[in-house]
DNA sequence: GTCTATAGGATGATAGAC
DNA sequence: GTCTATCATCCTATAGAC
């Protein structure tokens, strides 16, 4: 019990540090340093420094494949998928704010079967949000653009909503979904 | 004339490295094994590892600046400006295609004045991309949304270009600069 | 302009005392 | 569960031979 407290302690100041430094930046005595403790005594709680990056990235890996199995198995307009997509990217963010950074920029530094999950729940994300789309632009719900801009378009600005935190306290959560998702469907114009 | 060729073949090498694994992670080993030399042999045609980043970045930063100048100064409807910032953001990715990974992930890394100048740089091209879309939104050309989603939304499309690499080849140059502007302004529906 | 050798320090991780 | 001490290795950068 105050293991596993001091372990999710560990875990969540490694976050906050490789969000603004990045994972190879940041030394296991900078971490405990932020601990306030020595480098020797976070091997009491951590196997090592790999394990701390693949826990932050394939936890929220996770938040993000299940959302997405949930989506694609609901009888809804393509539209309103892409709305309820748009929510769980704004919601992750809120709920695993420093996480997100390492999941964009630190992916490539998980080791062995760490990198191969991440990379198959990664493609398996992508894959199923362009079918998503595909189905919209077949049945007419979406313009016949280009599937691959409108996907690339959407994702990029969702996966780096974390970056946005700072405006987070100035706009209500829920006029934040409706604005993102009128910009990002209706368009500015 | 052969030192400053040898110099930016340095660079280059060095920009696509970093572009894979980030700065951090990249030693001065790695670099000279990929020019096929050793790494004290680095150090006859570039200063140190942190003067290979401060080129890197601060050559395309120049660019955009510059780019943003010329747009600004433009008599044109803000949509037109849009317009043009989005294709100085295509033809930017198109011509520094390694260097644009390290102005988005490693810039935290620039050390003393490379970093105030990258910061400034960066916070002079937000405000005046600011300025545009109020502009739009004041003149009733763009829809009354609140105009920090409209740029968030916009700039993080555009930033995060260069990892569309891939699909560069599969789309012409003019196609994609009008699927863009048309997906990122007039929307999807 | 490239090399070998090395300085001087940081790094991830372990051993063992308390 | 935290500490000190330490290992073995890596790091950026320099000195000096060729």
């Amino acid at each position: 019990m105050e293991k596993l407290s001091r372990r999710n302690e560990i875990i969540k100041i490694a976050a906050n540090l490789f969000r603004d430094r990045g994972y190879k930046a940041i030394s296991m005595r900078d971490l405990a340093a932020a601990m306030d403790m020595k480098a020797a005594s976070l091997y009491n709680h951590i196997s090592g420094k790999q394990e701390i990056l693949a826990v932050i990235i394939l936890e929220v890996a996770n938040e993000f494949t299940e959302g997405m199995n949930q989506v694609i198995a609901q009888k809804a307009s393509s539209l309103k998928k892409i709305e309820n997509l748009i929510a769980l990217h704004i919601d992750i963010t809120l709920n695993y704010p420093e996480a997100l950074a390492s999941l964009n920029n630190d992916w490539m530094h998980l080791e062995a079967q760490n990198l191969t999950q991440y990379i198959q729940m990664r493609d398996g994300y992508e894959k199923n949000f362009r079918i998503i789309i595909q189905q919209g632009i077949d049945s007419k719900e979406f313009k016949p653009h280009h599937p691959e801009v409108i996907l690339f378009s959407i994702l990029s600005t969702l996966r780096t909503l974390y970056l946005w935190q700072e405006k987070r306290g100035k706009l209500d959560v829920n006029v934040l979904k409706k604005d993102m998702v009128s910009v990002l469907i209706k368009g500015v114009v």
